[in-house]
DNA sequence: AACCTGACTCGCC
DNA sequence: AGGCGAGCCAGGT
């Protein structure tokens, strides 16, 4: 199990209609100074459609400006229609649905 | 093989 | 309050 397996994991337990930080995902993965290892694990997505990058952002609930998938707006988009409320046009509602939960990744477990 | 960079975050000045 | 540097991992040059 390699770093990007773990913060693939982690990205894949956000449950649907919440969001976590990059800071959420890399504590998840192992430790919170992979932040930025997350962002770069996303940005290469090996399996577009199974991860929901959608779901990752940065810690004021900010979405990446980043060229995303398809573009910054449709990441607001998608997080939309999933029920997330968003308090601006780039930032999520981190109150409502930030997640509180997110397991640490097991290497032994294969997972 | 070494160095640089990148969807981040935190601590210091 | 705003800016800068450090720390993390992987991939490309």
């Amino acid at each position: 199990m390699k770093t990007f397996e773990r913060i693939y994991e982690a990205v894949k337990l956000i449950p649907e209609g919440s969001v976590a930080t990059y800071g959420q995902v890399a504590e998840a993965a192992g430790s919170k100074r992979l932040s930025r290892v997350v962002g770069y694990a996303l940005h290469a997505n090996p399996l577009p459609g199974i991860i929901p990058c959608h779901r990752v952002v940065k810690k004021d609930g900010e979405i990446s400006s980043a060229f995303a998938f398809g573009g910054a707006n449709r990441q607001a988009e998608l997080l939309q229609a999933e029920g997330v409320a968003f308090r601006d046009g780039t930032h999520v509602d981190m109150e409502r649905h930030c997640v509180t939960f997110l397991p640490l990744i097991q290497e032994e477990k294969g997972i």
